[in-house]
DNA sequence: TATGAATGAGTCTTCATTCAT
DNA sequence: GATGAATGAAGACTCATTCAT
């Protein structure tokens, strides 16, 4: 029997690096780098620990790789608000939902590890400098302007506004993840009232 | 050199606890169980490690002994907010920027470690079981009531409301440690819009 | 395709150990058997190391079995000192350069590595045992005994000459692996005074 | 009961370290630095392989200042030739015989380990590009060609003549070690045979 | 009471070896 | 026969905890 075609090896090797990314982003979000050991990512995996090098040199590299994507991702999301329909304040609700829902929530609370915890590679740390939310205020500033002008938006600065609104929505993500407390996701409506005229 | 008396002992232990509980509260609050070393509080507090075994018998046992604290402690602060001057929104808005304010935040971050991070002793655990944030929205409902009565607070669910408000302050406290990426803690009168009527 | 017959199939397996085996030389020679890893004897050899475990059972048994063959090979070496041209000096002195040429400096590289490094299966440590420097002394003693007898080899106890200028050679042969540091080799002519009459 | 005072505290540190550092030159020495496990020299010291942390941050800082020390050692040891009494082809036996001695071999075989073996740290490497055998030559220089000039030596180029020497000592001295396979000392005068006119 | 040397369990990482294809 | 994905034992290193002084 011959080995398999190079088109299958690389099918295989392509699915398992998804796989671990998968389950390694699923495990630093929540733990963090220092907080998660390898094991627990080839758990969560259904692999040997021994398999994780593999794919990945370290940890760390591991680490880093998820954070460039989340980085790229994110980005994405933010972008991609513009493509929705409705008018401006729609867009923000839809976006809104968006990051609260679980879905996409990962990348985005494994950026909030990047950004917070220790241990974090120094790669990641200047990543990160370049990488502050004001990139996503910036990314807005159209949207929300419009919404102003619209008049779907309260008037005053517009990147108090923008930064602030993440902010929530931020720390929102963050206490999302845990279902633990009796935390309470509050209703969108809600929170549009911070930024919305009434 | 006369040996102190029994007293002045019984003092000097006291004030060691104290200097070393207020330091581990600063290290854990924002390092989690996991990623606080006991090196780490023995720094802070400026004393050898091996002293820290004096004082309490393990890691976990002081972790837990300054979650309990924790727990009386930002009780209190919420009840006090009764105590202050003025109309509800005036306590409300008292309460929300003490939140916010640096000085209380580390017993509040120390209950999030403690509900978020993995590490936490079981005892912990079996604390915050039974410490859920409806705690919180309990001592609130008066206050809040209120609120609705004098029409300072828009109607509605009053435990939602409660809880969704609360929601939004932790994760701004949570944010707020990390002066890092530039998060932008929002102004008070716009987190409050999200619960007064225009 | 018709299936190769089975003197084929014998000639390609025998093919593929000797391509094995000589890549393993080299490494082990070089770098031990501590130092060395399947897969750079696979690299070395142009292909994948599980193949290696079709040819040899483990690292230990490929090991073994070159160090078997250079104790053969040495052994042959040696012997074919006697049929060289020329007087024993002459003799002596291809002996020499042949030995400290990069050439055939492997195999006894290899059995130096066997006598000196951890990790060697016990195995090699009792062929070690009964195959110590006398065995190559012995073989010299004829050609020795007849320089001193012509009066091109200085007087003395014979074996000790003998061990004492292969054991120059040896160390020689040692140092001479590495081009590093700036070692000299010394001239043959040099090396002789010790044992040649002036 | 106070804890102890400063002097006494670095007096055990020294001694501790002097400990570790010589368990450690005599394992590395004979097993290079990837043959050297951590808890081998642990045992060879008596402690726990832990404590070897609190004195060396890593094998490769063991091994870097051993290697350090080794350099400044046979740089002295070179040197200190000069002060031994005699003419000069005694002081060359005296530096022969102290080469090949049991005593001070550690040192120098760290040195041939450092210089040969894989896995030896970069700033090890760096430290062996400028200390080749070359330093030691230009050390000899003048005892040699003293030699020559009173008649002692045999003419002919000086270094290269050094260089020599040097080597078949450096070889003899890397195979004394090994007590196992029966290599045989030569004896002195067989040596200075080498470079001594009849 | 106070210090820091000392220990060892636990984690990351490497690599010989196995095995499905 | 040939490949490389997969496993797990073993070694480097960290850090909570103990203990002599």
């Amino acid at each position: 029997m011959s080995p398999l075609n190079e088109e299958q090896q690389h099918q295989i090797r392509d699915e398992r690096r998804e796989q671990i990314m998968s389950a390694a982003l699923k495990v630093f979000a929540r733990r963090g780098i220092i907080g998660t050991k390898m094991s627990m990512i080839a758990a969560e995996a259904g692999i040997s620990h021994g398999l994780l090098y593999h794919y990945f040199a370290s940890k760390e590299e591991l680490f880093t790789t998820l954070v460039e994507r989340a980085m790229i991702a994110s980005d994405e999301a933010i972008h991609s608000v513009y493509e929705l329909p409705g008018t401006p304040i729609d867009k923000i609700r839809a976006l809104t939902l968006d990051m609260l829902d679980e879905g996409g929530t990962d990348y985005f609370l494994l950026i909030h590890q990047a950004r917070t915890s220790d241990g974090v590679p120094e790669k990641v740390v200047e990543l990160m400098k370049r990488y502050s939310m004001d990139k996503y205020v910036k990314q807005l500033q159209a949207l929300f302007r419009e919404g102003q002008n619209v008049g779907e938006l309260v008037d005053g600065d517009l990147d108090e506004m923008i930064s602030s609104y993440l902010s929530v929505l931020s720390g929102l993500m963050v206490l999302n993840v845990q279902k633990i407390g009796g935390y309470q996701r509050p209703r969108v409506d809600v929170l549009l009232r911070m930024i919305a005229p009434l």
